[in-house]
DNA sequence: GCCGTTTTCGGCCCGACTGTTTTCAGTCG
């Protein structure tokens, strides 16, 4: 699948294009062209060779032409031409706050700079302050901006950090602060995997003391601006947060605009002005009178638009807004919808409480039954368990089943497809558990082929049904390894399997795409699990719900949603086998 | 360069802020 890659050089496209001062519309074309070729749930090269390129909507002749010469040749005839116009180092003076595509195109061409290095030594000596349309403040401005430069996929945070975060802050301000209506917005509402800087947005009639208390908070590393509307702050982590007061008539069309995406505001917008309305964060108003005529619910301003109320999960642009506008969003899964959680680890493997523990947890969290899944025995840096170990869990499990009942423990096994694709036990092995997970812990760095083969050979082992975190990456870590995930998934339908969404908030693995894809094109059904490897981690279900939110999964597409009786009819298909 | 329940031509999201300017261009989210 290359469609990624592909996107990357619209993008690359776009930039140098903006460069080259070409028509702003083309500039916006090849973006759209390349944020569709990103979100595409089918490989691109495949689209092209059955010469459905144009069905793809923001993808005419000309862009259809150029993805098939990238494609052929890994080239864009366009874009080589541009860079022998314009040196492709001016995209990272772009990178330095302040400076865009203009200013970087002026310093080139008044004063020759091509690199930063050019830029730093240019602004030192005093040399750019002089030039029409830039003054003292901006020579100032990327000198202290050097040292910012900007790179977004290092600079975002793990959701799991930046939304416990965001709460705490909130928990705050409503104890002591005299906050009205508070919510987080941005990319944390929408439940992305990570998160490059937290909105909050309030109501309150004394926005100044909001403002001291924010300021004061522990949080607080250094204030960036503060006013009486805005103040943003960076925390001990890095991360940049913004409080907003808004008022109370417009909060809603407030929450609405910085809950983003930006490309399903823009879509919104679009639609506003065919109806003869104008968008923006205060409300919805007429074009022709101004007269508001939605704002202060987020509900308000979607009815406006003659559309259904959007959850904030499916604002990307992906078709959401098709679905509003026809009433038929679908009725997404919620946490209250789980009744067990199939994925955890004990002090029997490499886990920090006991089964018990655990289970008196899950309880609390409202949960009907578990499965204890420690890892099996090929994985000796976890403390692998043994036929013989796993008998003593099973002891264990009984006499707690009937301590704890009606909640019911299940034995399972995280088992490890090896480097040949077999597991750590004999099928006749495998019959002794409730259920088998298996999944890859070793040797990833396998090609494509071998690895992707290795795991549909474990998916044809009928005694495994659930395949655990298939992509195999760790956020802000390791790439996923090399899976051909399309095989795989189509493996899976072929013989009936369960893929696991990992709610680790460094793995989310499925993702959303993909998860949206498992059940889009094959017709497959999802567990959500956490992977837990204490009481408390098993409380990171709500991230794996983000993820099937955002993959537009309903409650009957996941396997855990099922109540315990149905579950144990699911489990016991095992043995009719 | 793309697109069409107004359009095959004439449009293409919106506002805040900054720094440079005497009314606005560039950048940002």
């Amino acid at each position: 699948m290359r469609n990624k890659e592909v996107a990357e050089k619209f993008y690359e496209l776009a930039k140098m294009a903006e460069l080259a001062n070409d028509n702003p519309f083309k500039i916006k074309a090849y973006t759209e062209a390349a944020r569709r070729i990103e979100n595409l749930p089918y490989p691109i090269e495949e689209i092209a060779r059955e010469g459905k390129l144009l069905e793809i909507k923001g993808i005419g002749k000309s862009i259809a032409e150029k993805i098939e010469q990238y494609l052929k040749t890994g080239k864009i005839e366009k874009l080589e031409e541009l860079k022998k116009k314009i040196p492709p180092s001016l995209l990272e003076i772009e990178k330095i706050p302040g400076m865009g595509a203009k200013k970087a195109k002026a310093l080139y061409e008044k004063l020759g700079i091509k690199t930063v290095e050019e830029l730093k030594e240019a602004a030192e000596k005093g040399m750019i302050r002089n030039l029409p349309g830039f003054g003292e403040k901006t020579e100032k401005k990327i000198l202290e901006g050097l040292k910012f430069m900007r790179d977004k996929t290092v600079s975002r945070v793990l959701l799991g950090i930046a939304l416990p975060l965001a709460e705490g802050i909130v928990e705050k301000l409503k104890a002591h602060s005299p906050v009205d209506k508070i919510q987080i917005c941005g990319s944390i509402r929408r439940m992305r995997e990570t998160i490059g800087d937290i909105d909050i947005l309030v109501t309150s009639k004394h926005p100044e003391k909001v403002m001291d208390y924010f300021v004061k908070l522990p949080e607080v590393k250094e204030i960036i601006v503060k006013g009486e509307t805005k103040t943003s702050i960076f925390t001990h982590e890095n991360l940049q947060v913004d409080l907003r007061v808004v008022a109370p008539e417009s909060f809603g069309a407030a929450i609405q605009y910085f809950t983003g995406s930006k490309q399903h505001n823009i879509r919104l917008r679009e639609i506003g002005i065919k109806m003869g309305l104008k968008i923006n964060e205060y409300g919805v108003f007429r074009l022709d009178t101004n007269k508001k005529i939605a704002g202060e619910t987020e509900e308000s301003v979607y009815n406006a638009l003659g559309m259904d109320w959007i959850p904030p999960e499916m604002r990307e642009d992906r078709g959401e807004i098709e679905l509003a506008l026809k009433h038929k969003l679908p009725e997404l899964i919620e946490l209250s919808d789980i009744k067990g959680d199939l994925h955890m680890h004990t002090v029997y493997s490499d886990g920090q409480n006991t089964i018990e523990e655990m289970a008196n947890e899950a309880i609390k969290l409202g949960y009907e039954y578990i499965v204890i899944s420690d890892h099996a025995k090929a994985l000796g840096i976890a403390n692998g368990l043994s036929i013989e170990r796993y008998k003593q869990e099973r002891e264990e499990i009984e006499k707690l089943n009937k301590k704890l009942k009606p909640f019911k423990i299940f034995l399972g096994a995280e088992l490890n497809i090896l480097s040949n694709g077999e597991v750590d036990f004999s099928e006749e092995e495998l019959k002794f558990f409730d259920i088998c997970l298996a999944g890859i812990h070793t040797a990833m760095n396998q090609e494509k082929e071998k690895i992707t083969e290795r795991i549909k050979k474990a998916i044809r082992n009928k005694y495994i049904r659930i395949i655990v975190h298939p992509s195999g990456g760790i956020l802000n870590g390791r790439p996923n390894y090399e899976v051909d995930i399309d095989a795989i998934l189509e493996e899976g339908k072929k013989y009936g399997k369960i893929f696991e969404i990992n709610s680790s908030p460094e793995r989310l693995d499925l993702n959303d795409l993909n998860a949206k894809k498992a059940k889009e094109q094959y017709g497959l059904k999802l567990a959500i699990n956490t992977d837990a490897h204490s009481v408390l981690s098993l409380r990171n279900m709500r991230y794996g719900i983000g993820v099937a939110r955002r993959a537009w999964l309903t409650k009957d597409d996941i396997l855990n949603t099922l109540p315990k009786e149905a579950f144990e009819k699911f489990v016991a298909r095992n043995d009719e086998r």
